[in-house]
DNA sequence: GTGGTCTAGACCACT
DNA sequence: GTGGTCTAGACCACG
């Protein structure tokens, strides 16, 4: 992973994403090890509690598991993964839905923009009006 | 319109984003008179200067435009205004291609999604293992 | 004379710039006649009292006088319209002279900036690096 | 820095034009770092969101960048500072013109009255009549 | 300690 | 009536 925080949010948050999505997209595998919050934050040049804040945040969770001794790892529940999985895709799925739909563009022109972008076929509808849908 | 803040974002920004999106979409035509801020404020029961603030970001973008006395109206470059809806909307395709991407989806993945939830055609690959695409 | 107010400064000072610009420049020559307030009003499409409120502070400068009942003319003093116009061209010079320093470049630098602009000779210091000259 | 409010415009738009001119001046130097709000409120005996207001608009036009938590430092984007600077200049000399040309000079008047304020050659046209160049 | 947001309320200029 | 500016002071998140 590399560490960037251009973004103006809160670094712990963005740590929070990063490794989320990590497990999520199978970059880090139910049960593998997690980095300790002092490596993790030597290696991301950031304050040792900023990095705890995270991991507590990822407990929280569900995504990751705190073992005594030996460190952290990500959940072996590999159900509860997908499941978060499944639910953050369709969040974002209804998201964009919506915030094209607040731009003027309905459901098919939302697929067709997409599709186009994606590389694939797909007249472009980015230049017609609006057909506020709302 | 309806003014509520549900979001945990400053109010001011969705203020800019709620007047924003009714230029974009054609809901607010090209030189229609924009309330004032006052009547506003009133409104949505905020602050005036809250709404002052979001005024201004708005003329900062070009999308409003004040008139020393005689209130505000939208700007009349339709050019302009179609301009940023076109860079909008190109702007949240490109985000939730990396958001999806991000998830283990891969593109075509994310179109099929999003096909799907649209109430198109579009076998479901949410269930499906994560292709780890990055 | 176009009336035209796209400046964001009050309707009231525009009038009186363009008037005393008129003036000065020998546009209007000493002695001629000013149009009445509500034929100005009419033309500029503003309300007369924004008018009377310029034609009061062209008064106030000298450059205008009112007869009680021939309407107003451009004052016949000669010589204070000459010396408004020098001391306003020497105080422009000097504004433009801080304004450039204030950018880092020094006098000479202005002038060649000037001379170039103004489709003469000079070389181009404008990509210079800045020679902070306060 | 000397914080002197003599101007009839706003204040945080004398601090907004003050910081700018130090940044394009290149007495700031890319990256280097900016005074905290409550500091330069203090220094320049202003309110705090006076200060904040002026950074914000320095913001907008990408000068100052802020760190959420570690105060604010001037763009490190020398070549925004440059077209900045550029545009600014050129946008001086053109309004200088203008400016001239409204009370009567032309051009090469307007070059020869900067030079002779300028301290170098120049026969002085202050006394002669308007051209009228319009 | 940093910046960000919001409120309440005052005063001003303009038309 | 409109918008614009400024102050005073409170509260929050972040690190």
């Amino acid at each position: 992973m590399e560490w960037a925080f251009a973004d103006d949010r809160p670094i712990y948050a963005q740590i929070v994403e990063q490794i989320e999505m990590g497990i999520l997209s199978g970059e880090c595998p139910a049960g593998s090890a997690l980095p300790s919050v002092r490596a993790l934050a030597l290696e991301a040049e950031v304050n040792p509690n900023t990095v705890q804040r995270a991991f507590l945040e990822l407990e929280s969770l569900g995504l990751v598991r705190t073992h005594r001794t030996s460190g952290r790892t990500v959940t072996e529940d590999g159900e509860l993964v997908m499941a978060v999985r499944r639910r953050t895709a369709q969040g974002r799925v209804e998201r964009f839905l919506a915030d094209m739909r607040s731009l003027g563009f309905d459901a098919a022109q939302a697929v067709s923009l997409l599709a186009e972008a994606a590389g694939q076929q797909g007249c472009s509808v980015l230049g017609s009006e609006p057909k506020d849908v709302r």
